[in-house]
DNA sequence: GGGACCATGTAAGTTGTTACATGATTAG
DNA sequence: CTAATCATGTAACAACTTACATGGTCCC
């Protein structure tokens, strides 16, 4: 058994509110996917699936063979105890196997390619902090608001690591 | 093009020094498997594939079919260019995509599992924290003791998160 | 009628996983 | 001699991407 997220993704949206594989996808771009990116394609494959597999059901037609889904109780149940299963730690990281490897650079281009690490998490933690700002959150963004803070603090993090790591090799 | 990470993470470990795919295992599954895991299967088959390209050369046989590979110049400016290159923002996360749907568990089952990762992080932590004490580093080491660092912050920064996250919902 | 957008699907290719399959050498 | 370890490879399958392909509806 792999791990199946993009299942889970497409399960929880439904779950929070049925809609069509357009609906969904709308969705992904622009809040779900910051976490977890799917494709039109995959997305569309995985709906059929899903409903194959008894998880969903197609609720409604609509026009331009729109096809509604809704989350059945199966689907409900897989949802809520993957939710409440272990997540597991991530492993991958381009960026940590390129600081692995930084040895096979010279000095002066590991240090620029530190400093691009940590202009860019600088970047992305302005980006983060304007969504954090002018984004009118209710009771219902709660859990939203966790991963954006996630987000945020991870951010800082990077940025300050670059820094020091910077300085730890300018020491050297 | 996309990433083909793995490529240069077995280009990166034969520049550091030449060695068999069953030497690279070792080497995956003690160090650098940490931040980029590889499969024996994969890795034997991104060998011969890196050999066709003219990226690395069979170097020596040895004994029982050993293979021992270096890296050629097209490899080695190929390891180059993809360390310079800026390192893309990871984009996938399981553990923020469950955080994004923990609505669809009841409050004590979504504080649960944010007690979990709070508790996981801590574990990885002391873990990493042991590894830091007790190692024998040497300046060849500079860039592993940089990736380490990131992993301590990380599970630092993770661990207090998800203790804010748990504080946050008591307080709705 | 034509452009923007709604709406779904298939095909080919890459990356990665697990499982299978085989054989050589060394140490007890 | 036999078990552990060294050593390499293939096959089947899952996850994901890009590109291709098609058609309906709405609004100007």
């Amino acid at each position: 058994m792999t791990c199946m997220s993009l299942r889970h993704a497409a399960l929880g949206l439904l779950a929070q509110q049925p809609g069509s594989g357009y609906d969904l996808l709308r969705r992904f771009e622009t809040t779900l996917g910051n976490v977890w990116p799917a494709s039109q394609s995959q997305l569309y494959t995985e709906l059929n699936r899903l409903a194959r597999d008894g998880l969903i059901e197609v609720s409604a037609i609509g026009g331009r063979g729109r096809k509604e889904y809704a989350v059945l109780p199966p689907g409900r149940q897989e949802l809520r105890a993957w939710l409440a299963s272990p997540a597991e730690p991530e492993e991958r990281s381009e960026l940590l196997l390129k600081v692995f490897l930084l040895d096979q650079l010279a000095p002066a281009d590991a240090r620029a390619q530190l400093r691009w690490i940590s202009a860019d998490a600088e970047a992305t933690l302005q980006r983060l902090a304007a969504i954090d700002a002018e984004g009118d959150w209710d009771e219902s963004d709660a859990y939203e608001r966790l991963a954006l803070e996630f987000g945020l603090r991870y951010a800082r993090m990077k940025a300050e690591w670059a820094a020091w790591a910077v300085e730890q090799l300018d020491l050297s």
